[in-house]
DNA sequence: ATCTTTGCAAACTTTTTGCACCAAT
DNA sequence: ATTGGTGCAAAAAGTTTGCAAAGAT
């Protein structure tokens, strides 16, 4: 748990590293933010993140949060996506995954983007279409819940 | 194409009927509505639905196209599904399909529910995920783009 | 010193709601 | 005559923007 912790703090500096060769600037907001969505693995809401980090910095403002993840966007450093219900996430690029989502018990699981290799393939064999994967957020009933 | 309008017609004296057989009133914003989304083919954004509606009746809110919307779901008429990009559009029930939107140029284009058939089989042997299938709204470049 | 980023307030978009009036049964 | 539906205005919820002050380089 220690070295998972020092694995987050040097997740984060890797990506302020990127956002200064990006050409932008350190500033704490932007590492809280980062904590933040390093840290809830996955996927987190804007609302969600501006609220976790006004506990450490209560005088941050929402617009800065949306601003730093545009910025963040930008460098193709996270991506947002629309779950089925319209929410929107935001999530590091490299955790690409979709998200399985129980209409009964709410719980949420991950699964790889591999899911959709046959559908992609589909797609382009039948349609010549080519499928830019994002993450999906199916939804349905879990094993529990059947 | 005179007996396309005409069944157009008759789909939407059809959902009228089940309107009324729900409990409801038959009224004109209701028919315009409905009119709308029947002769759109597949799906259509709430303030598309406004915009065309008004154009025949100048004097109708935005609110009662969403209260209208929201008794058609309430009778499982339509559905309301929210694509990758955030977007919500309105669609009857009976009119299931997946949505191929191009990157590029923009065009839309439909496919069966049997697209995720494999999907939704890989779901429920490997996870016991027991896949609702929504239509979904996938990216890419579409075969003439590419 | 310069140019970026932030906080604040305000605007915007999409959807929902309260209320008095109107319409369908 | 009732009860439900509509228009209007206003409120939410989520996101974006203009601007002057504060901060990073």
């Amino acid at each position: 748990m220690a070295n998972v912790k020092q694995s987050h703090q040097s997740q984060v500096d890797e990506i302020m590293r990127q956002l200064v060769a990006g050409g932008r600037r350190r500033t704490m907001s932007r590492q809280a933010v980062i904590k933040v969505i390093v840290d809830c693995h996955g996927h987190i809401s804007a609302d969600d993140i501006a609220t976790r980090v006004q506990k450490d910095f209560p005088s941050m403002d929402v617009s800065t949060v949306y601003r730093t993840l545009e910025t963040l966007r930008e460098l193709d450093i996270v991506d947002r996506v629309y779950f089925a219900d319209g929410s929107a996430v935001y999530h590091l690029r490299d955790h690409q995954h979709h998200h399985l989502c129980c209409e009964r018990c709410g719980s949420v699981q991950e699964l790889p983007v591999s899911l959709m290799a046959r559908v992609e393939k589909d797609l382009l064999d039948d349609f010549g279409f080519e499928l830019h994967q994002r993450p999906l957020g199916l939804f349905g009933l879990c094993k529990a819940c059947r």
